[in-house]
DNA sequence: TATTCGACCAAAAAGATTAAATGGTCGAAA
DNA sequence: TTTCGACCATTTAATCTTTTTGGTCGAATA
């Protein structure tokens, strides 16, 4: 029944199982270094069987790696809910965001050289994000312009405002994984989040 | 007399050859695909000569890359020098280097694969332009502190935005590089500039 | 002294060939 | 509906050989 095509986390405890046991497994070895057996064998199954869920090895690892955006997106956007002001909800989206990179960047490392060397694994990850966060990005303009925050904007500014700053954020996102830096920077996450959005001027 | 270590275009007319002609195969053929003797036979020199002007094929490259990135900037800069407030400096700076890109992406097309694959070659370039840009700005900023353009910052917080604007432009760098709503973006740099600027507040 | 170059070398890259590992399919069985 | 062993085509790893290429050096040139 539950075949490949499912498009968001399933209910379904082996499909979970399998997603468990392979981010284990890519985050100590890396995508190419895993085999399906090796996954089969975490979870105590045949190799076969991983295909009745999932229809290719990318497959398993996007799912994974969806899996991981939507549950920061959905800490983000809780963060958020807890304040009214565009600004304060902008922050604390931006500032959660961010913060999780430096927390958790240590548990990626391997990853990341992995990551680089096959680009390809990420592409269809990276568009779902950026639509998800331009369209995110887009909503809470509009919040902003109807709460009479934000200044009036013709529609097309607000698409390209949402895709700037989708992409400053991936900016600053890479420097805080990549960089070394990122005490400097830790406890002026809300200090970046609204100059962005406030500007620095007078 | 020039050994390898001239930071800067020298004016040396035979190291400006060089660098011309390594420009040229590069950009057509990639790092790897460019040797050296290629390089020599098109300047009617011996591949030994090579050596007496740059001591390896490496800083051939970076001294290539390093003067577009420098005569980029000047540009920037001389654009920049038409205006008055920190705004409109900040604007046309961005302005003219997103422009650069747009315009120019088409140029390095081969380029890009090459370097995507030797991420070593532009770690020195990367680190430099960082560096300068980094300073640039922050000088931009001190200078709208004492025209009262900007609000009174920290000396870390100067950084801070210095840093994150840096790397934020990088990122829409990128895109322009990469992606291709470039149309979209390019009669709207000043906007994005401005956004980064003085926020989207009323 | 400043510059060029041919001869030379060690190291890296490119090919060729073979052996092993791996992603993915399929039909049968539970 | 779910699991799995047997199987296959394709990749990848390993090994070895050949060629190319980055870089050095001493002599020659001017």
């Amino acid at each position: 029944m539950s075949n490949g095509q499912t498009n968001s986390t399933e209910l379904d405890p082996i499909r979970k199982d399998i997603l468990h046991g392979a981010r284990e497994l890519f985050i100590h070895f890396g995508f190419k270094k895993t085999t399906m057996e090796d996954i089969a064998k975490k979870i105590g199954k045949s190799k076969s069987s991983l295909y009745y869920y999932f229809k290719t090895k990318e497959d398993i690892f996007e799912a994974m790696a969806l899996e991981d955006m939507e549950q920061q997106h959905q800490n983000a956007v809780t963060s958020m809910n807890q304040y009214i002001t565009v600004q304060d909800r902008f922050r604390s989206f931006v500032v959660s965001l961010l913060r999780h990179l430096i927390e958790n960047n240590q548990q990626y490392s391997v990853f990341k050289a992995e990551v680089m060397e096959n680009p390809f694994l990420i592409v269809n990850i990276t568009e779902k994000r950026n639509a998800y966060m331009e369209s995110f990005l887009k909503d809470l303009v509009l919040y902003g312009i109807r709460r009479g925050e934000i200044r009036e904007l013709t529609h097309e500014e607000i698409d390209i405002w949402a895709k700037a700053i989708n992409v400053s954020l991936k900016g600053i996102g890479s420097r805080l994984f990549l960089g070394n830096d990122q005490e400097l920077f830790k406890d002026h996450l809300g200090f970046i989040a609204d100059s962005l959005f406030t500007g620095i001027t007078v």
